[in-house]
DNA sequence: CGAGAAAGTTACCAGTAGTAAGTTAGGTGC
DNA sequence: GCACCTAACTTACTACTGGTAACTTTCTCG
């Protein structure tokens, strides 16, 4: 007469090796990059397949099937992050009465803008830290692959903002992935260094983006 | 009569356990930070702690004992690309007929700074990647201490060039840990996906910082 | 000359990504 | 209705890696 076991217990206790009593089980992709976000939430960026697929209530085997190599866990990761980033950055704007991606651009956009992106990594520090740190090897493209997610509706705007003037669109693709870039190293450097606000440094950053080195008075 | 041993070979079997018989090895840090690039040079990024003390003709304690662990070989081979990034730089602006850090910055030089920094990248792709990729966990802090080598002297740059104006140099450091955030993107964005010069990327990434989104004839 | 410090190597441990082998339930031809 | 094949799991294993403890030899110094 032993206590009650815990779910997560009674979870991997009750099933026995061999198919399950009743089709496949209820886990599915959705459920496993659900759980590895609370096993990194929890434990950190350090967080490994194994934890990941106790805290989803299956084993090894069955992450591999769902979702793939710790590279494909990463990347999908990377790109539910980035999402996240694209719809906080729309509503911000949205809310503060701005059209965001395809009309007028202002600076006091890309300032919400900014600010919205490192809220987002505000709130979700390890997630972050995963999926920009990641494993040797395929973290180049993995950090490439949370990239593309979050520059290729920024390359779309800033076709359509440079068309809008007659300009050039072809710088649009390097600054989509430099401006990613940019809002990458600055949130880093923001979490671990810096005791600034997200509002001031948001305003600087857009500062720099906006006027450019120079500043407004242009000096040079 | 087996064949004669490769030199690797004689190295390690030549060692026998103990103290060796004239005082130290030869072998100190900057013999493994040499050795650590040559193999991942060979190898790619994900060389090991071992293969590094292979190739430095030692063994593994002596890697830990020479440079520590995984993370601090990082960090510091981290912290010599970032010198040759700064060295090349600064002498690309030089021989250029500019004088760089301290003094007038036109959007040529900087061009010429991008350019500098992409090269050096493309000559070191494997250990630009080994550098930013790194291990997690220890990962955040590596890059921004590869940002850090390279932001210190860009920030005491934009102080200076900020304060020449009689503007605020508040905004120097976001602003240095953003342009390298910037480059660092970039430059992996050109090394994997785009076939552009590297002449030209540069020009683009200079227009950005220096007249900022809007362009040089402000549409906004 | 002998004891302790110095400077190596060997041998090991713990943890982890990834996979092969084993086990049970469901379906299908005859 | 039963043998057999396939599906969908778990268990058990391999290969490898970062890191360290234990051991071995040489040097140094009272």
């Amino acid at each position: 007469m032993g206590k009650a076991p815990t779910t997560t217990e009674r979870r991997l206790n009750a099933r026995r090796p061999g198919r399950p009593v009743g089709g496949q089980l209820e886990v599915d992709r959705e459920h496993v990059l659900d759980a590895a976000e609370r096993v990194i939430a929890r434990d950190g960026a350090g967080a490994s397949i194994e934890a990941v697929a106790l805290e989803a209530g299956v084993t090894k085997p069955i992450v591999y099937d769902r979702v793939g190599g710790r590279a494909d866990l990463a990347d999908a990761l990377a790109e539910r992050l980035a999402d996240r980033m694209v719809d906080a950055a729309n509503q911000a704007l949205q809310s503060g009465g701005q059209t965001g991606a395809d009309t007028g651009l202002t600076r006091q956009a890309l300032t919400t803008f900014i600010e919205a992106n490192l809220q987002v990594v505000d709130r979700h520090r390890d997630l972050f830290l995963y999926v920009t740190g990641g494993t040797t090897e395929q973290t180049a493209l993995g950090r490439l692959k949370l990239a593309e997610r979050s520059t290729t509706p920024m390359t779309r705007a800033l076709v359509a903002w440079r068309r809008g003037f007659g300009q050039s669109a072809e710088v649009a693709e390097p600054w989509a992935f430099g401006i990613v870039g940019m809002l990458q190293m600055s949130a880093m450097w923001w979490l671990t260094q810096s005791d600034r606000s997200a509002r001031d440094v948001a305003d600087q950053l857009a500062e720099l983006l906006w006027h450019g080195l120079p500043g407004g008075d242009r000096p040079a």
